[in-house]
DNA sequence: TGCCATAGTATACTTGATGTAACTAAGGAG
DNA sequence: CTCCTTAGTTACATCAAGTATACTATGGCA
């Protein structure tokens, strides 16, 4: 994706192309309210999603440094995903979004009637 | 797009089910600064963007009462767009998400080396 | 009469993101 | 010897998003 049609928005949408992604705010959720989850832990919290999306949404998110991918070298195998400093910084953001959504969630049902 | 798969993180999603699309950031940046544009004045302070998808991300943010589309019934047509009420309590995250954008972007040139 | 502008539609196409299902390695339990 | 687990991978199918290009109505201008 071109995101840099001009100087200003491109900033945002720099954002935009960090956290979108359908899966991406969810697992960013469980993993601010939980330091440290495998992927099993994640599938598990997560209903819906597939091995192969999530293993590529944490990788993506891995590699923008969002979250930091620990190995621990036994059988069977563990790997657990935290979040890095970094991606601390994103969660005002995150709060933000949830309570907008949570307004606008509550705005869509009283539009509906 | 399913995002209802559980009760938090629903919330943040859809948020972000608003505010997603390659162009409706580009586009509510313009009319946070500018009050009110024409369907071509957005397209040339929008290059590359193309009819078809500005009408169908105005429409969009139209329904989710994002923007207002006022019509004047003149020859050529003109039609005026404009941020709603509504549309405006997005700028908080928008403007955060612009900070953390220039940042984050100022961060991956700094990586780059 | 022919050309311009505005704000779109219509149609066909490509791409990227997501989903489905089966398969893998390695050692432990029974 | 077979099944179980974890954390994936691989091949394939699908679906939404975005792109490209041509077309429309209306009246003003020359």
């Amino acid at each position: 994706m071109d995101r840099s049609t001009s100087a200003d928005e491109c900033l945002v949408s720099s954002t935009l192309d960090i956290i979108s992604g359908k899966w991406k705010m969810v697992i960013l959720f469980h993993l601010m309210s939980e330091p440290n989850l495998r992927f099993t832990e994640l599938m598990r919290r997560i209903p819906g999603i597939t091995q192969r999306v999530l293993t590529k949404q944490l990788r993506e998110l891995e590699q923008d440094d969002i979250i930091a991918r620990t190995i621990y070298p036994e059988i069977p195998p563990r790997v657990e995903y935290a979040m890095t400093e970094y991606g601390q910084t994103l969660r005002p953001i995150l709060e933000m979004m949830h309570h907008w959504g949570a307004n606008h969630l509550h705005r869509s049902r009283a539009r509906m009637e």
